[in-house]
RNA sequence: GGUCCCGUAGCUCAGCUGGAUAGAGCAACAGAUUUCUAAUCUGUCGGCCACAGGUUCGAAUCCUGUCGGGAUCACCA
């Protein structure tokens, strides 16, 4: 069921027809009638003038003419604009559609496409708590995950935790040094929030003495490098490194704490992870991989014992993958954990979902795998998605302009309670009920306000003026669905309307041009679903759903469904197709993690 | 300096595999409600699609250059 591709296949028929298939065809150019016109779809006939030797007009109206007379679909009427043919599908077509949809409970998900593929997002460092970029970064990593799905694909979740280097040492010092012994138990902080509080400690307290050194006549650099609270936190780090039983011990028990955190705002979030795999397992992985490279000659090694990948001819640089001491930096370890999990699970795509000030790493990263002879680094690809920027500019947390992510989240969920509130949407519902719902708008609200931009565009986010709850916003969609959940609940009490299939509906009972215009945008869910998979682009289904909303509000605005007035055959009709809308509507806000609320 | 990304209404964003008169939302203004839920609907106002060339029947969309903004080019991760 394809409106596009039927009119484009009888479209095939007459130009056969007409002009003969010989010789090599022109892409066949048929789109979406736009609305100032009459019709459904549009062919435009520009590109078939070689064939047809004719004007534009002439040939627009002899293809019209040709549908007309062999095209059953189509209807008699058709216009014609310049070199554009507007035709127009049969009401009995898309009264099929319909019958189509309602035997299609999962209509725009595909099932079994045999490819396996990992989205590692998320990737958090285990020193301080997650922020408005990590969110981004965990919804459009949740949500292309839900679409590859829809799309068929084999999909794990990963998330690599940064849960090893210099700056949970950092914290771990601070704690020790200034802690007494706090714990999240002890304090009611969140293990996270907890962490990050000596996280800045350290950097207060170093700060003081970098200040201190210069007054004594140090150079900037010098004092930076010799601040004993610095040199304490390498040491601590050479002592993990060593397995060091104290430092391990504290190293265990903070990241415990932060785990405890971000599991709960992970849980908040709505967004899981199938695979949960730990820097400090596979920063040593890599190595043996520069070894080989080495040995095939693809590497090469510089006097001080370091080794490098010479990408100059690719119009990069040279990159070092192994230190002068045999030690690995971050490109190893990535270059390591990629071979091995491909090893692991025969992945035919891994996604990165990492920020766009990473593009460069990405690149490379791909160029020296393949460069090793892995033909599978061009089944990687790196979401890149652009920073999230206060009216102020970027988020410093050294300024102290970071936007906390459960604070966001909870600010979010008790704004939606007062919208709600004072317009008297809650009354006479449970406590219960009333936080559940809250709970879906206001995530409702975060989500789709992230998720409808384009990935890899720099956004804006103004905490002052609160995410909006009317226009194109995530409790516009998931009202349009309350509200058809309202119907069903009514009809359901006047006894019930049993319809399963086009063959319930009264004879001869034809869908109407908006109604027509509803069942187009319905059967549109399955190529957007197709769309959004191939460009790893939730804004692909927001937007949908969001047109979808609208059309369908306005469909209600104008036409009674249970009224009284309504004949039988009408309100059977209009509340099935209310059914296929709110269906659409849930499976579409589903692909990006936003959940609908059965009233509002 | 090299490379990559972005520049569309006052603001936030769609549209970009070339198609008809460039769309939404917010804000502003004017309307619709004895409600199948007004978190809705209708209308008005708002544009040299950063700029200049090129490609062609046709360019916001593709190519080149310029300007503006961002990222990156670490023995950090």
């Amino acid at each position: 069921m394809n409106a596009e591709n039927t009119v484009k296949e009888c479209a095939w028929q007459a130009i056969g027809a007409l002009y003969g298939a010989a010789g090599e065809l022109p892409e066949l150019q048929v789109a979406k009638t736009r609305k100032e016109f009459e019709g459904d779809y549009t062919l435009v006939t520009f590109p078939l003038l070689k064939l047809s030797r004719k004007s534009p007009e002439a040939t627009a109206n002899e293809i019209g003419l040709w549908l007309k007379e062999n095209c059953g679909h189509i209807v008699a009427d058709f216009n014609v604009i310049k070199g554009f043919l507007n035709v127009s599908l049969t009401p009995e077509y898309w009264l099929g559609c319909l019958g189509t949809l309602m035997q299609s409970p999962n209509y725009g998900f595909v099932c079994e496409s045999g490819r396996s593929m990992m989205v590692e997002y998320s990737s958090p460092n285990t020193n301080k708590p997650l922020h408005l970029g990590h969110i981004r970064n965990n919804l459009l990593g949740y949500s292309v995950s839900k679409i590859l799905e829809a799309n068929g694909h084999n999909v794990l979740k990963a998330n690599l935790v940064n849960d090893r280097g210099i700056h949970i040492c950092k914290s771990m010092l601070a704690w020790l040094k200034f802690g007494n012994g706090e714990t999240p138990q002890s304090s009611g902080l969140k293990g996270d929030h907890l962490v990050g509080k000596y996280y800045v400690a350290f950097d207060k307290a170093y700060k003081a003495e970098i200040k201190e050194l210069m007054a004594g006549g140090m150079s900037e650099e010098d004092a930076k490098r010799e601040a004993p609270i610095m040199r304490e936190a390498q040491e601590m780090l050479r002592k993990w490194e060593a397995k060091d039983p104290e430092v391990y011990g504290l190293w265990e028990k903070m990241n415990g704490w932060v785990y405890a955190g971000f599991d709960e705002t992970y849980k908040a979030m709505g967004v899981s992870f199938d695979k949960v795999y730990y820097e400090s397992n596979t920063y040593l992985l890599g190595k043996e991989l520069v070894q080989r490279g080495l040995e095939q000659g693809v590497l090469f090694r510089k006097e001080d014992g370091s080794v490098w990948a010479d990408l100059t001819g690719d119009g990069l640089d040279q990159k070092l993958l192994l230190r002068g001491d045999g030690t690995s930096v971050y490109m190893t370890q990535d270059l390591g954990t990629a071979v091995q999990r491909h090893g692991e699970y025969n992945l035919d795509e891994m996604i990165y979902v990492v920020g766009n000030e990473q593009n460069y790493h990405f690149q490379v990263l791909k160029l020296i795998l393949k460069k090793l002879g892995y033909g599978w680094a061009d089944g990687i690809y790196h979401l890149s998605y652009g920073m999230v920027e206060l009216p102020e500019g970027k988020m410093k947390s050294r300024e102290g302009t970071v936007v906390d992510a459960d604070d966001l989240i909870a600010e979010m969920i008790s704004t939606a309670r007062a919208v709600a509130e004072e317009a008297g949407k809650l009354d006479g519902l449970s406590e219960q009920e009333i936080a559940e719902i809250s709970r879906m708008v206001g995530l409702g609200a975060l989500k789709y306000f992230i998720l409808k931009v384009d990935p890899k565009k720099t956004m804006l986010f103004d905490p002052k003026e609160s995410i909006d709850f009317n226009g194109n916003t995530g409790p516009f969609i998931q009202y349009t669905y309350a509200r058809i959940k309202s119907l069903e609940r009514r009809a359901a009490e006047q006894g019930g309307i049993a319809v399963t299939s086009v063959a319930d509906f009264e004879q001869g009972r034809l869908p109407e041009p908006k109604e027509i215009e509803l069942i187009k945008h319905l059967t549109e869910f399955a190529g957007v679903v197709r769309q959004a998979g191939a460009e790893f682009s939730p804004a692909v289904v927001a937007a949908y759903a969001y047109d979808l909303a609208k059309e369908f509000n306005q469909y209600y605005h104008d036409y009674p469904i249970l009224k009284p007035e309504v004949a039988e055959g009408d309100r059977v009709f209009r509340l099935s197709l209310a059914t296929q809308v709110a269906g659409t509507l849930n499976r579409a806000m589903g692909l990006l993690g936003i959940e609908m609320p059965q009233r509002m």
